[in-house]
DNA sequence: TTGTAAGCGTTATCAG
DNA sequence: CTGATAACGCTTACAA
């Protein structure tokens, strides 16, 4: 019955229904004001000419879309390959949903994150993995639309949420340093402008500085050159951990800054022969859902993924209530969970072959 | 100096500028049809006001949204956490940034997914998940949206993806039967409704019609209710496989339906003190980029993902081009991929502890 | 080269 | 209880 040449408007069903737009408008969104028979005759005739409200009409004239965006500075097509961002946005999910909000995804369109929020119909914006030097950071502030950050620490005008990334990490060192490791390589996700200097109010920066931290205490310190960098995931965490060896890196522990790196070095230290957590041990940082089926299982700091998700969005549909509302920081807590990939130091490091 | 109070609109820029709404519009879609020196002005004046042209009102007036839809029957908020859905979504997004298009995820509000489809402005939807039986799938076509299935067969008239889900099985059935198998554990997604008879042309049905046809050759049935089911999850990989064991199923190999579902397995068997592939073999399905990092690497039948994605949506495009198109239907090859977790069968069954 | 005016499809105000 | 009519903000013939 549904008219296959053009979709019926309102104007259709009222003329049908020999009735003005109104009435129509009213038998779907404000019933109670018709008469019970009207209000149902006019929604059968709607149906009948397989009638739905244009969604952007709607939007135009209520002047807002119930749709929250979560905008990355990274194409989509690798954003959704993480396991991290996957779990993330299933916090963001869960109360978009909630509140009636649906979810559009925001990413650079023609290099330009700017362009791709100005052409999205969205009530705010979540922004995940913007540095503070970001660029494009001006531009999406100016861009009029409520934002909520994620792990940016250096921008107080904006609301926002982190994690207590320098705590977790300090406690990621303290765990090896008491099980007596001295020898340490380090894996890093690399800066997102490659060969930039380290944000110190960075994500890594303040993982760095977590590390660092707990070493200082036992005379032991991490030059930068000394940091092992590469992408976020398991193949990153392979190369890293290789180009280590190869430079001639001995260490009886890895701290990776991130799971999936971590499950890479694991990896990449099992096909040089290395046992884990007999002959190295490695800590990873995020705790995704992977952390509990690697084997061995992977101790790691963990971080609220998916709460991240939810504040965030939380405090995105504070400030789309009230734009004017002053900014929200909150930062949430992170904690050591010991697995099975670390353990005391080897007593005496046997060798091991070199390849 | 962006307005504080109130968004600057197209009129206010043609004010302050002293030129017509066309004008302005012109500066920005248009410029060729203004003098050089006008348009730059009416840019800059538009810069200096913070004016963004509304998003929702282009739309509108342009009758589309430049948006696809990816819409499942599953809240957001789990179907986030799989790793097939955003390797999925990930290949969905790769096609569409690359033709402008956003991405709009569209999950049941209100329990209905007409409802929420109903409220999404989307150019099209590519619908992942819908079983052919699904009560919503009527609802869904008659919203008059375009729209492509995927992993659907039995509905003819609409666009779809599937891949060669009997070929496939049938393979990995076919591989363990070679290495010498005759004792086998099924483990099955479980079907989208809890109890419901297994729809044969369903994703699952015909994975199991490929097992069967391979094992028939060698007089072996797969009788109903040996099937194992559960969530297509790790946790429901390592449910079926104990729920097997307990009730006393002692195979030397598992066909698994999904690689999270073999994941699962291969810990819990793990668990019980059985090595793989020594004592027990695991195929999986799908070929996840996690399964690659197994340990051991898991033998399963590769089905391209992303490139699902992608086909599904060029299909759309197509579709939101013309709407009149005749339907597409595209079925995409599977192989069988051998890695670590399959091997010969053992020569002599060892006793394993029963517990 | 620029301006006028008519849509786009709803919702909401305010008389009747 | 019902129906004109005016927003909502932009694009685009068409006219000047």
């Amino acid at each position: 019955l549904a008219n296959r040449t053009r979709r019926a408007r309102i104007d259709d069903v009222a003329d049908a229904a020999g009735v003005s737009k109104t009435a129509v408008s009213f038998a779907f969104n404000n019933p109670d004001r018709l008469r019970a028979d009207t209000a149902s005759r006019i929604r059968d005739i709607a149906e009948q000419l397989g009638y739905r409200p244009n969604p952007v009409a709607r939007m135009l004239s209520a002047g807002r879309t119930l749709t929250m965006g979560v905008l990355t500075p990274q194409a989509l097509a690798v954003v959704f390959s993480n396991p991290f961002f996957g779990e993330f946005s299933a916090g963001v999910a869960r109360t978009a949903e909630h509140h009636g909000y649906g979810l559009h995804f925001i990413s650079p369109r023609a290099g330009s994150l700017a362009t791709s929020l100005a052409g999205a119909s969205v009530d705010g914006v979540v922004a995940l993995g913007l540095s503070g030097e970001h660029p494009e950071v001006e531009h999406i502030r100016s861009a009029g639309v409520p934002v909520v950050v994620v792990d940016v620490r250096d921008i107080p005008e904006l609301s926002g949420v982190v994690i207590d990334d320098e705590g977790g990490a300090h406690a990621a060192a303290n765990h090896l340093l008491e099980l007596g490791h001295r020898d340490f390589m380090v894996i890093a996700m690399e800066p997102p402008l490659a060969g930039a200097p380290l944000d110190p109010h960075s994500v890594m920066g303040m993982r760095l500085a977590g590390y660092r931290r707990a070493l200082a205490v036992h005379d032991l310190s991490i030059p930068d050159q000394a940091v092992l960098t590469g992408p976020a995931s398991i193949d990153g965490g392979i190369r890293a951990f290789r180009l280590g060896w190869e430079r001639g890196d001995r260490p009886t522990a890895v701290l990776a800054a991130s799971d999936a790196m971590a499950i890479g070095a694991m990896r990449a230290a099992r096909d040089l022969g290395l046992r884990v957590p007999g002959d190295l041990s490695v800590v990873g940082f995020d705790d995704i859902d992977l952390a509990r089926y690697t084997d061995p299982a992977l101790t790691t700091v963990h971080q609220p993924i998916r709460e991240k998700g939810e504040h965030a969005a939380h405090l995105l549909l504070r400030l789309i209530a009230d734009e004017a509302a002053a900014p929200v920081r909150e930062q949430l807590p992170t904690h050591l969970v010991v697995r099975g990939s670390t353990g005391p130091v080897p007593v005496r490091r046997q060798e091991v072959p070199s390849n």
